[in-house]
DNA sequence: ACAGATAGGTTGCGTTGGCAGCTATATACA
DNA sequence: TGTATATAGCTGCCAACGCAACCTATCTGT
């Protein structure tokens, strides 16, 4: 019978180097892999609020505040009251954020193909649709 | 053209997710997250030394040193120095560490029932088999 | 309109984990 | 044999992140 390698110690395996990785890449620029996400998320869409983002990535609400707060003091990003719900903040690039959209994107694309280096298109839409079920099923688990 | 989710998101969800399923099921153990693969490596052969962990799961050294300490601390296994190598201890299970060893295996298999859920046998060998190479992948990186 | 519940955000605390630097032992080489 | 280097392990420091508790604003039901 076969022996099926358990699936915790490969995903903290990856996880781990992503953080090496993105740090090392990101160090530069003043952030850590913990801001990389949200950056990546803004450029797609900022003006959102820090819910937003938590229920986006399934995280919790105190690290996605401290994130955005560490982006804020290095001056990617300001907070600006929504105009309707005086609770809320709506989190927008500066300048300087929107200077370094494409090396963080660049930082993204040169980890997927340290990760998929070797994998066919076909294989990466394959590990890209069983990575979503996945997903899926830890979100069921936990909903 | 089509739209590859970057890997580094789905990676960190599932670790994310991981710890908080692991730190819930051993939270009756008295044990963490952390602690978990070198259980279950000590199942499989111990009185092995802390520097072979290490490199077993290319994972820092003083993490290692952090973990058995806690693993000793709540008594589940215990330290022989070696006998031709002052510098060294060899890992051993306790009693009470060999008590849970059902246990801790179940966890594990609970676990990878969650997340591959729906998966074909076909489907679980692709998926070991992708993490393999996304694995080797980042170890050539970082070697 | 008001009491209670809910939602957005922050802070304190604890765990996991990497990096740098330290000690003590082992090994290699002159 | 002595010195230099490598190895096993530990500690201090820091980042990421979850949980719980808290504050204030908003919403809901009566």
């Amino acid at each position: 019978m076969e022996r099926l390698e358990p699936i915790g110690k490969v995903i903290s395996y990856i996880y781990r180097y992503q953080r090496i990785f993105l740090d090392k890449e990101l160090e530069p620029y003043g952030i850590g892999s913990g801001q990389f996400s949200f950056m990546m998320s803004l450029y797609l869409k900022d003006g959102v609020k820090q819910e937003t983002f938590a229920r986006m990535y399934k995280m919790d609400k105190a690290t996605v505040a401290r994130a955005i707060k560490k982006l804020e003091d290095t001056g990617y990003v300001y907070r600006k009251q929504d105009a309707k719900d005086k609770r809320a903040y709506n989190i927008i690039l500066t300048e300087k954020g929107k200077d370094i959209e494409a090396k963080i994107k660049e930082i993204a694309i040169k980890w997927n193909d340290v990760v998929l280096a070797g994998f066919s298109e076909e294989e990466k839409r394959l590990s890209t649709a069983l990575f979503e079920r996945m997903e899926q099923n830890i979100t069921e688990l936990f909903d």
